[in-house]
DNA sequence: TATCCACCGGAATTTATGGAAG
DNA sequence: CTTCCATAAATTCCGGTGGATA
């Protein structure tokens, strides 16, 4: 029933982007001195998740490697540090040096810097909690790279930036991409049905109805019209169906929490089956929870059981990833449960060591 | 209002790890 | 193989916050 799935991978990037006509343009101003061999401007991006950061940059990088010769590296920089994060960036370049786990920092940037025969420009995606604040410092010693940061908060990104590199995201160099309406939304997934579903299997009122529900978040509406389309199938649909829409949405939705658990470490597995199995929990209950359950859990495990100080960064974290909520219970206390019951961690640590 | 208590999160400090040099 | 070094992960320390209580 699909009949090209390449248009609703996750890293697809379609030959135009709709509705991002202003920013593309805006994006391109900033990049354009590279074509010519200089220092393209640094730009930060910034906006909810899945409404078209990433793809912005990469469809922008793909246009300017028509006319020249560009040098970039796209490196997704959750929880990593300053180090891999220039480690990678190494790689991804035309740079011949070994580096390697234990490289010191201030090397990376040696190499950065005397590598390059060129300027390059380097993506930092999800740079939003990059512990080490001073990578901005470390790439300022760096002229020939620009950088285009990709954040979620802008705010919360830029209070925790060094003043001096503050006003380098000023004005036109900040790009703020906003949730689509429900049209331009519709409009993205007309062409995605066009080039990956039989024709006419969804008609322009189905697809609005996708838009609305996933809320102008373009990841979660292309997610959701694919799922829908394989519902239909199963179930003989000619056409997508309502029904199959909002069933669609949900394993969508599913998928994408499926894609966060699965790229999380040991430890916040377990914190995440803790809080799935007892939850509503309070922090209290949960650590009690933890510290009599660590010695079966990580009974055979490589790791060990963490402190408690740990553990909160483990479970902001999973916030962040939206698989824990924190609710702000009436009467004040507050309470950590998951946001899909039915969805386990792949490693399910806890299945045979807890009844129910 | 003053004090206590639990929690949060930043920062300093310690520990583990893997490559490189001897 | 052992020692040395820098990074990254994890722990310890600690000041700040806000609700509860007298």
């Amino acid at each position: 029933m699909i009949t090209n799935d390449e248009v609703f991978r996750e890293e697809h990037v379609p030959r135009q982007l709709e509705h991002r006509g202003a920013e593309l343009e805006q994006l391109s101003r900033a990049l354009q001195p590279i074509v010519d061999g200089d220092r393209a401007e640094d730009v930060l991006l910034s906006g909810p998740s899945g409404v078209g950061k990433t793809v912005l940059s990469r469809h922008t990088l793909a246009r300017l490697e028509e006319k020249a010769t560009v040098a970039s590296a796209h490196v997704r920089c959750v929880g990593s540090s300053a180090g891999v994060v220039l480690r990678r960036a190494i790689e991804q370049l035309p740079i011949v040096a070994d580096v390697h786990r234990g490289t010191p920092v201030d090397d990376l940037v040696a190499t950065l810097r005397d590598g390059l025969d060129s300027p390059a420009v380097l993506v930092l995606d999800e740079a939003d909690d990059v512990p080490e604040t001073d990578l901005l410092d470390k790439l300022a010693l760096v002229p020939s790279v620009s950088s285009v940061v990709i954040c979620h908060h802008p705010d919360d990104w830029l209070a925790h930036v060094d003043e001096q590199h503050r006003s380098t995201f000023d004005g036109d160099h900040h790009i703020p991409l906003s949730r689509y309406v429900v049209d331009e939304l519709a409009d993205i997934l007309e062409v995605r049905a066009e080039r990956g579903l039989p024709p006419n299997l969804v008609d322009r009122e189905k697809l609005e109805e996708i838009a609305d529900l996933a809320a102008g978040v373009a990841r979660e509406g292309i997610q959701t019209l694919r799922e829908a389309a394989l519902y239909a199938e199963e179930r003989g649909h000619l056409q997508i169906e309502r029904d199959d829409i909002v069933d669609g949405h949900e394993r969508a939705l599913r998928r994408i929490r499926e894609a966060n658990i699965r790229s999380l470490p040991f430890h916040h597995q377990v914190l995440y089956e803790l809080i799935r199995l007892e939850g509503p929990i309070t922090g209290t209950e949960l650590h009690a929870f933890y510290d009599s359950m660590a010695n079966s859990v990580y009974q055979g495990q490589a790791q060990t059981p963490v402190s408690r100080r740990h553990r909160r960064s483990i479970i902001t974290k999973l916030r962040e990833y939206d698989l824990v909520e924190k609710d702000e219970e009436g009467d004040g206390d507050v309470q950590y449960e998951p946001v899909d019951l039915e969805l386990r961690s792949p490693i399910d640590p806890l299945a045979e060591i807890l009844p129910q």
